[in-house]
DNA sequence: TCTGGGGTCCTGACCCTG
DNA sequence: TCTGCAGGGTCAGGACCC
């Protein structure tokens, strides 16, 4: 178990473990219903909008035409043709989840951000200041709802996965005359644990997903709580041994993951599908470069570095592979992220037709905690007091970003990413759902 | 009916080292 | 010196999550 800290109290001996799950409706569709108040009662759909995009969001209006989320844009358009398409803004929707974060943590420090719009709180030592969990789960509603004006829905459970299969329950629903209001706060006592869970079906359990249920199928499970009542052997040897005690005992209640407040990132990268396919390695260099530098900017924000590279290659024929290289220390520059990404590039043949490109760093450190690696000591030692190259760059990319966070993104960076319309920064979330309609294609490197 | 972007975790193959 | 083995690191891919 983590610290409580001294602000929730800890748990006394006789208090029952409360874990909230708190999910937003409908975000993203919410976040722009709230500055577009004129399109509520329409059905609006937030994603890509080009050929190859998603849907990220859908209003409960749409939802009734059967569109949803993770379904091709252009599948969705076909389903709901009247449906209003927005793009997507990130950062307006990291505004606003960065409010009902600090609304979660009025109640409770041991608060785990899921994604922008979901968390798990620990409430266990906060019911002795607040009162009961369900009571606590009510009040995060409704203050969600004055401050913010969105709506959420609330799991309550001894543990953290029913609580999220509660919140799941207890969110509204679209149906063919329209949305239908859910319970809003769904509560599942200890008491009440394995049967609620035994008649979900098994895919409903967090890590069955297409493949592990074909598997599960295939010895006659179809309920979690079929699971439960299945041999743990007999289900590591189907799906794998971690994979089948893990999910045996989540079958069975059981789920000692904690809420953990401080969740360290373990990669960090950034992927690009194209409008159309590319076939030249050129191209595809030239947007290696602008991935990695956006890949190093936010390494130095996080104050990472990272040793491994890893590029990703989507095909034509939707066929991927990866490539990765683990350098003798850690790297945090663009340029790099771009040398090590390019040699990587340099074993695959792009001839096919290349739909997405990604670059990505992981085997993360501090830079605070960073070692000397030897090689950097004796680099440091031939150059004098200047360091070696890789440190050189190191700090040309933290003076590119004193001048980015002064003059902006497109002041400044890698002369190969510059165009004659600037320069082409990439961004977290700038293309989170697929290149939209009329994307301009990636220009070649010349 | 065509499949985004940003992640985590697990598994198996392979290689190196003691 | 050779062989077998165990353990660790690296690499690639699959599955899953939001």
């Amino acid at each position: 178990m983590s610290a409580h800290p001294s602000d929730a109290g800890p748990p006394g001996p006789t208090a029952e473990r409360a874990i909230l799950h708190v999910d937003m409706d409908a975000f993203f569709v919410a976040v722009e219903l709230l500055d577009r108040p004129e399109l509520r009662g329409s059905p609006v759909i937030v994603g890509g909008s080009g050929d190859r995009g998603v849907v990220a969001a859908a209003s409960y209006e749409a939802r009734a035409y059967g569109v949803h989320s993770a379904m091709p844009s252009v599948r969705a358009r076909r389903l709901c043709p009247h449906a209003v398409f927005l793009a997507g803004r990130h950062a307006r929707y990291g505004e606003v989840s960065r409010e009902v974060m600090t609304i979660f943590r009025s109640f409770t420090p041991l608060v785990e951000p899921i994604s922008l719009d979901e968390a798990f709180l620990d409430v266990t030592g906060a019911q002795r200041r607040s009162g009961p969990a369900p009571g606590i789960a009510h009040a995060i509603r409704s203050r969600v709802r004055e401050s913010v004006g969105l709506t959420c829905s609330v799991g309550v459970a001894p543990v953290k996965f029913v609580a999220k299969l509660a919140s799941e329950a207890a969110k509204p629903r679209a149906t063919p005359t329209g949305p239908e209001p859910g319970l809003g706060v769904r509560v599942i006592t200890h008491a009440e644990l394995l049967p609620f869970l035994h008649a979900l079906p098994a895919r409903s359990l967090w890590g069955v997903g297409p493949a592990t249920l074909a598997r599960l199928e295939r010895l006659g499970v179809t309920t979690v709580g079929d699971i439960a009542a299945i041999h743990v052997d007999t289900l590591a040897t189907a799906i794998g041994n971690s994979a089948g005690r893990h999910l045996h005992a989540l079958a069975n209640g059981i789920d000692d993951r904690d809420v953990e407040p401080e969740r360290r990132p373990k990669s960090i990268g950034h992927e690009e599908t194209f409008a159309t396919d590319l076939h030249e390695r050129a191209a595809l260099e030239h947007e290696l470069v602008r991935l990695a530098d956006g890949v190093g900017a936010r390494l130095r924000a996080h104050d990472h570095a990272g040793r491994t590279v890893t590029i990703k290659v989507r095909f034509h024929d939707f066929r991927t592979v990866t490539r990765s290289l683990t350098l003798p220390s850690p790297v945090d520059s663009g340029h790099a992220v771009a040398a090590a990404a390019r040699s990587l590039l340099a074993q695959i043949d792009p001839a096919p037709g290349v739909r997405l490109l990604g670059v990505s760093v992981s085997g993360l450190a501090d830079q605070a905690t960073r070692q000397l690696s030897l090689d950097d000591a004796f680099d440091a030692e031939r150059s004098g007091a200047g360091g070696d190259e890789a440190s050189r760059w190191s700090d040309a990319s933290y003076a590119m970003d004193r001048i980015r966070a002064r003059f902006g993104d497109a002041a400044i960076g890698p002369a190969s990413v510059a165009t004659d319309r600037g320069l082409r920064v990439k961004r977290q979330g700038d293309q989170q759902w697929g290149p939209g309609a009329g994307s301009d294609p990636p220009d070649a490197a010349g």
